[in-house]
DNA sequence: AATGAATGAGACTTCATTCAT
DNA sequence: TATGAATGAAGTCTCATTCAT
């Protein structure tokens, strides 16, 4: 029982993995269950024994990186305590996003058109709610001037940001997080 | 023969646009050859008289698009004349925006994965490289330290403009443009 | 214009009749439309483009039976003129049987599960109407008590005729179709 | 060993009731083994276990209602004594067929495509022998002309019957028989 | 005896593309 | 030039069945 369970588990992850890795390499679409099936190394039928469906394999990955997300935003390393709220949020971004590469790349390459990713979209804004208040009361506290725009304009950036890190290679995230991060310094 | 010609160029046209507008719908993989036939109102093999694939086609919208771009940053309508070069940039952005959202859509849509596109992309960077150059020119004047990353900032930034655009309904870009601009006023 | 409507015909008449002939053999579930298109030396590919779906196939083949039955219950030949309401049906009955077998052998072996098949029965039920209803005449003015009832048996046992008949070889469905019919006369 | 010998029966019976079920609800093919399995509460290997595969699995569900049938036809309820031997098949069919409805509409349901059914409609064909020359007797005792065809017509009328009632809801089968019955009284 | 993970053939369906007319 | 019939590869998904545990 506990065996199987552990299989189980194994043969789950090891499909959500390879699927992963090949939806952003390949886009979703391009991807066939078959591809994902002889990368994993097992048999095709096996994916639908644990997914109802193509659609339901996306919707999983996409839950597990939205837990990591959540995960990530709420351990905050202890050298990060001092930072401004911005300037963790910008750090913690750019951290996930080299953490989970491979799924970024997967949700920019199909948020534009999938129901699926959307919905998700909108899920994770639901949980990331908090941090928006605090970024938004953060530049209500600075004193900055339409703090609403200032908001949109910011996320609109670090987005912006993302997207060019994910699209081509040796982009310096780094150092422009760092001066997206000085123009909101004092 | 010129009757033809014109006829041959008409066609030509409609297909293009009812490609444009299913492609940015639907996106480009789910949009079917015969589905664009139908809605052009013209035969599934003519498409194949004009465009040796469907592939083919996306170039010839392609082409077309960066064509457009290219003509709009030619024509500086002259209420633009005394703007800086970066205020100018920004709003020709919003408005090439505006106008073709249709095909920025579809671009950004697909960008992440196809091949085309990120020739496109390439290919567009040639044609506007005089444009970053005027930005980069006008950050190191500005005396902005690190004009190179800035730029690199400065076009995230407003790439995640367009991307929030095209994916927000009722997007306030218009208001958010120009803040942006504002942070690179004096 | 015209040859390619008559390909179209020809070609889909090739289908429906091998279908026919398959689904009738095998029965609905158990042929596949691999198999078909082998058998009617067309492709796979070409059923779906005048067939949305292998069910759309059925309702299509439904509908030309149906069509069948009410065009040889509309033409009554001379010699049945003068047969009593209740002959006339049954001999019609008969003959539709051993004209269309393969259909019936269709419509009896899926008529238990298929939805389709009850909808076709729910509609052929309103095109024989009128049939109906001059057989429960003719069963009241021939003094008969219960006709409501007597009408149910007399449909129940025709209907039991011709099961017998799709189901052995060599039933011999006339004789006993007379047998039947006397017990109707006078 | 007695115990686990009863268990065994009890899975078996389960597993054979839950099928049955399916089977005349959503027709043979349409049933996945998976179900029963999942609807009987039982894993899916153990079907195996017992049965061969899913057809073996039909042809016990066949056998257990023929040895229903068989019993049902000997034991002849005292009241039933004086009827004649028509009446007494009519209304014995009348009761089997509401008592084990499921497997009625599964036999009548795959019949025609079967050869499982087939084979065991011969089967039964032999068992009920006995009655077939008790009712063919007694046509011809009734002095009734024909009693070959005759009984083929009854055994028709009596297969129409039972198809009526189990396709239609609230089919009054009783007063049917009743009439049916009556055609062969004196 | 019992489990359910694993298999792979085969079903339906879609679609870009070709070609005879 | 224009049509749409025809093709067949490839995709998603189902399912009876096997087998290691």
């Amino acid at each position: 029982m506990k065996v199987t369970q552990e299989k189980r588990e194994q043969s789950i992850n090891t499909m959500v993995d390879t699927a992963l890795t090949l939806f952003s390499e390949q886009g979703y679409d391009a991807t066939s269950i078959r591809t994902i099936a002889q990368r994993a190394g097992i048999s095709l039928g096996l994916m639908y024994n644990y997914f109802k469906s193509k659609e339901e394999l996306l919707v999983e990955i996409c839950r597990r990186g939205a837990s990591d997300v959540r995960v990530s935003f709420e351990q905050v390393s202890p050298e990060w305590q001092k930072m401004s709220a911005i300037e963790r949020h910008i750090r913690q971004t750019v951290k996930i996003l080299k953490e989970k590469k491979d799924f970024w790349k997967l949700i920019h390459g199909i948020r534009m058109q999938s129901e699926v990713v959307q919905r998700l979209s909108a899920e994770m804004k639901e949980q990331t709610a908090y941090v928006e208040t605090q970024i938004r009361q953060n530049l209500i506290e600075a004193g900055i001037p339409f703090p609403e725009l200032e908001a949109k304009l910011y996320f609109a950036s670090l987005d912006g940001l993302a997207q060019h890190y994910l699209l081509h290679d040796n982009y310096p995230i780094d150092d422009v997080a760092t001066l997206l991060i000085m123009k909101y310094k004092r």
